[in-house]
DNA sequence: TATCTAGTTATAATCATTACAAATTTGGAA
DNA sequence: TTCCAAATTTGTAATGATTATAACTAGATA
């Protein structure tokens, strides 16, 4: 899981500043455990930055995706992409009707790692392991 | 694996039709080892169907993710979905530069499964297991 | 044959994301 | 401190994949 420092450092490793919108966004990826969307973050951080604007979210999102500090996962049935500030490969189970989307632990995953990094020839950059089905309260209401 | 028989028998089941367009369609799921787009498949088949139209390609995609026999993949960094018919949970390698998506085996998939099944009490329906970096001939012409 | 309905098609609408240019902020030079 | 160039942010417009809509077609049924 990056940390803070983790995310601050690598903006100003690369010559980046830390403005105050930037730091913000940092803030809420390193905080939250929700992986959020570029609009559920605007969402968040527009009430302390109300000038802030959802093009700086997707320039910084992209900033930070770029230098391997977070990872962009994919659609989770809602069209619409989440992050993930924490970039040790883990198993995502995303949920279809309510688009939450919960880390699952599970041991192999590392074993799964050395697989890939042993085999591909590909130079690895990340990854995104996700399961998706219906989660336990969407079950329920289906069967109402 | 699906075969073209798993897809044209779930489309029966469900009291939908065989058409000519449905039927080009699964033809090239089964047959390619891809994991085209909803437009790349449009453009394959038309040459043969003229008057196919891609709203049917969208449509028939659906339906068979909806019957659970084919996979849709997330994004491999060309905000396009892609598919396949493989829907036994195996690894990706995709690259963010070609956008080319392979399929890697490994034996640790099946562990992981089950860690996911016996853990999660989600309701399962799929998986998206994708990792993502530079393929080998795209690292060669980033380092010319 | 006449009728009914699932499916297809063409077209338009949606909406997440990206591109662009003007305005603002910043850190450093003078 | 004051000024300046560059970086960054912002508001707005454009893009493009996907989805919605409604007219049309084909194929089954009676
Ligand atoms: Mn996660
Ligand atoms: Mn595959
Ligand atoms: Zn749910
Ligand atoms: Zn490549």
């Amino acid at each position: 899981m990056s940390t803070l420092e983790d995310l601050t450092k690598s903006l100003k490793q690369a010559g980046l500043r830390l403005t105050p919108q930037r730091l913000a966004i940092c803030k809420l990826l390193v905080e939250t455990d929700s992986h959020p969307t570029a609009a559920m973050i605007y969402e968040s951080i527009r009430a302390q930055y109300p000038s802030l604007s959802l093009t700086t979210v997707y320039n910084t999102l992209e900033t930070l995706a770029d230098l391997g500090v977070i990872n962009v996962l994919g659609h989770s049935g809602d069209n619409t992409v989440h992050y993930d500030a924490n970039i040790t490969p883990h198993v995502h189970l995303a949920c279809i009707a309510c688009h939450k989307i919960i880390d699952v632990p599970s041991l192999h995953v590392a074993f799964l790692n050395d697989d890939i990094s042993a085999v591909s020839g590909y130079k690895l950059l990340g990854a995104r392991l996700i399961y998706y089905g219906l989660c336990p309260s969407c079950q329920k209401r289906n069967y109402q």
